[in-house]
DNA sequence: ATGAAAGCGCTAACAT
DNA sequence: ATGTTAGCGCTTTCAT
């Protein structure tokens, strides 16, 4: 069962190899009486190109990398609709590879996109280990580094000040009168750890003890942790009066928690979330949150990286501050 | 900035080409000595090898893919977690792509897949375009359908009746007592359809009349969704006994709505669910729900790629029906 | 255990 | 507008 190649569909229309190659890449090129014989020949022989030749002759493989932590989160799922919907449109294909919050399998990630010759690499978070800074460095290719900012990005940089929004987030409770504030997360990747050392420095600055509450083995946010772990603090007898959680889904569990308890939200227990997932809105009692932009990060990214494409020059490393807003609603008001 | 190749290596190293290539590929062939000069060489020029030229003069490409209408949907981020840790750990490149639930892009998916050469498709779902159809039996490769169970399968089959799981979920509510029992989603893909299908059968059946809450553009489900198709259905003045949502995140929006107006789960309405996502049972109230099996689909898909790519022989059709489970929950109790 | 020669299927560059 | 030639960077096959 040989594949059919470009060689078979030019014998059969008749015509040399370079030809039909024409017609499937810049058929305007082509006069019309050898297009149609050509497409022709492709529909009967039902012809797919094989792109790794392509690649390999054309040294163009039109493939970006993206390397996020999980698909598990819809953070990330929102993030890669956005890139993707940029790149796509623009003729690019996307090579998605998750690093499981793990550095080494970054790494790794690093070396399968770079072995499959991507034109440019997107990659969550400014953390990464010393070989992966030096292979990126070295590929001289567009890197984008999102969701945080890095004080030494490798090329450029789109994202926001997760301990900033860290200390909002928890100033906003501090204002609001409550003293013992738990920090409510599943893991501590460094996205979560930035947001709770911005928590730490609020707390300190307003003279208030630390409450953190941290699963013992990492585990990625859902309702159910958020539930469990809020199940635990209360079983230790120390019901907080307020609790920052890293995501909102933490913050929906802990929420249903408290009524399964009788807690009343926000009279016995004010709670604040993080992202603002689409259901923090419509929670009830509505849950208050910090909104991140994911959307804007994905396609900003994506658009920097077909503007650097474009122009050959080498890009000059950039970096760009989305952002964050507080939204206050039922679960933390006074 | 020429790209470092395996001539570059090669000549630092002293030796022929095909002799790194040995090296990277199969290690224990090649004598230490040799080994460790090529090892330094590697090392030292940062050589990565082209993936592109690998699989051309190879034509293996160790690549599988991989078909999912969305990533926003939980259901697919399990599915693709179990799929890709048992294929990454086979040595298999996955490559994911999403059809937005779109035959004719499920087509262009298709394409680009086979003009990557991959080995093997697992595809979601079982209803394809004719050409779709077409070109994947055409290839000759392993396909794997899932989720649903096919009539007439291109190759292999792994799934569940959803239309049996969506009369069972009716029967449930029928058999509590509930006459005016409503169907809600937020789009009609095949699956969705199937299970509305189920419980349009077993309201037929119990002589009770259709009730179907379709969002008006198809949208995918959501919380906030659950909470508007449900308010709006309570402003037509008609709330019915009972609902069944296609998704446990409609049924949990539909949950938070009740609450805002007062209306009591499940003592004024009875609610369930479906593919009991990991909220479903730390919901206050619990959410009914049907259990399904998607990281065994995934599992199961893999490995039977892994059996079919092992045996050169052509693997014969098998379809595998891995069933469903309903769990009674406080939201459906009376 | 190592190497030389040939070729995978395509496209770039240069004719005509 | 179409074709010819050469070669992309690897691996296969067949020596040695």
């Amino acid at each position: 069962m040989r594949r059919i190649t470009l060689d078979d569909v030019a014998n059969l229309a008749g015509v040399s190899p370079i030809t039909v190659s024409r017609v499937l890449r810049k058929p305007d090129v082509v006069s019309p009486a050898l297009r149609l014989r050509v497409d022709a020949a492709v529909k009967e022989l039902g012809y797919v190109p094989n792109l790794a030749a392509s690649r390999l002759a054309s040294s163009r493989t039109h493939a970006i990398g993206v390397i996020v932590p999980t698909l598990y989160n819809v953070i990330f799922a929102e993030y890669l609709f956005a890139l993707h919907d940029v790149l796509v449109a623009a003729g690019f294909q996307v090579i998605v590879v998750n690093s499981r919050y793990s550095e080494i399998e970054e790494e790794n990630a690093i070396k399968a996109l770079l072995g499959q010759r991507v034109e440019a690499i997107i990659i969550t978070g400014t953390h990464h280990t010393p070989l992966s800074r030096q292979l990126l460095t070295q590929a001289h290719l567009p890197v984008v580094e999102t969701f945080e900012l890095s004080p030494d990005p490798i090329d450029l940089n789109i994202g926001m000040s997760q301990e900033q929004a860290g200390q909002t987030a928890t100033r906003h409770l501090i204002e609001r009168g409550f003293r013992r504030i738990a920090f409510l997360t599943g893991n501590l990747d460094h996205r979560a750890q930035s947001r709770f050392e911005g928590y730490r420095v609020a707390m300190q600055q307003a003279d208030l003890p630390n409450l953190p509450i941290v699963a013992e083995r990492p585990r990625h946010s859902s309702v159910a942790l958020g539930s469990d772990l809020f199940a635990i603090t209360c079983a230790h007898g120390d019901v907080p009066e307020a609790i920052f959680c890293t995501d909102d889904n933490l913050a929906l569990g802990a929420m249903q928690e408290c009524r399964k308890r009788g807690i009343r939200v926000p009279d016995d227990i004010a709670i604040m979330g993080f992202h603002d997932l689409e259901f923090a809105a419509c929670a009830a009692p509505s849950l208050s949150s910090v909104v991140t932009r994911r959307f804007e990060t994905g396609k900003l990214a994506a658009e920097k990286v077909l503007a650097a494409l474009a122009s050959s020059a080498r890009s000059k490393s950039e970096q760009i501050d989305l952002g964050y807003a507080l939204i206050p609603r039922e679960s933390t008001a006074v």
